[in-house]
DNA sequence: GTTTTCCCTACAAAATCAGTAGGAAAACTA
DNA sequence: TAGTTTTCCTACTGATTTTGTAGGGAAAAC
């Protein structure tokens, strides 16, 4: 279960126009700059942001992005959606679009609990919350966690 | 985040040879039919499982594939992590690894949590509780939830 | 009218995914 | 011992996804 670059440039991206606030537009190279994202890869990304109405754009010499909404009205889990599509696959569907048989069959079940878990994160965490260094109770009491922090 | 078809595949795979007990081997091609799984690619996923020691192997006549331990001793997540390797990934490597600045310094915790949540559900359950369709009280909830089947 | 900046298309190397093919080695059976 | 069965090993392939790069066109600001 991996989270692509794509992913974790548009949050970041995201979360810059956040802490930006919603006086002046910022350049796609600022941002690029800022958080050390490929520039060009970063306007391809921008580009779907765009056209999943999180940013909007301004040409121009003051132009630049700024968020379509307030950044906490924005989820982690929106972003990744726009950026990746569906939260959870399993072999490229949707679990309700599984189906299993035999000793198999309690997996559908499995999958739903799993993405329901994710969900539990990243549809309750804002980009407000993250620029602001604010995190959920929830999401802070898992993270607190020391062995959330060990590899294996 | 997906699951690729060689975990949901290897998972199903355990899944049968939980079922079949620990007398006699379960040949990769009965496996293959039970679960509609092309044989020769099932090969190379029980080629890993061995190498994993999820699974042990005998040749011949009367051979096929054991679970190398007993079913409520493997989970879900032991068997992600054998073909998969990592279960949550950002960009390719572990979240302790990552490193963020500015606006984006609270992802970290925030890919942490997600790991954290991702574990509780896979780290818990076992083979013998899906063969059994007897999963764990707190997957239950989470799949028994309405919410959880919508899609988005 | 010039500069700035987004916007669009196309391309491409590299990695990953999802298999296939063919046979060698080992174990069992007779 | 000979033959059968099944795992085990190596290699290969085609499709898709990922992670970018390159070059220029269109609109807005100054």
């Amino acid at each position: 279960m991996r989270i692509s670059a794509r992913a974790d440039y548009a949050v970041r991206a995201l979360l810059e126009l956040a802490a930006a606030g919603d006086e002046s537009p910022v350049k796609a190279e600022a941002i690029a700059d800022a958080q050390g994202i490929p520039h060009k890869f970063l306007e391809g990304i921008l580009t779907d942001l765009r056209r999943g109405r999180l940013v909007v754009s301004r040409r121009g010499g003051s132009g630049g992005y700024r968020l379509a909404a307030p950044a906490e009205t924005i989820t982690i889990a929106d972003v990744i959606r726009v950026v990746e599509g569906p939260l959870v696959s399993v072999r490229g569907a949707r679990p309700p679009e599984l189906s299993y048989t035999g000793p198999a069959e309690a997996l559908l079940p499995l999958w739903i609990a799993l993405r329901a878990n994710v969900r539990k994160v990243l549809d309750e965490v804002t980009l407000a919350d993250v620029a602001a260094n604010r995190l959920p109770v929830l999401v802070r009491t898992l993270a607190e966690d020391p062995g959330a922090w060990t590899n294996p």
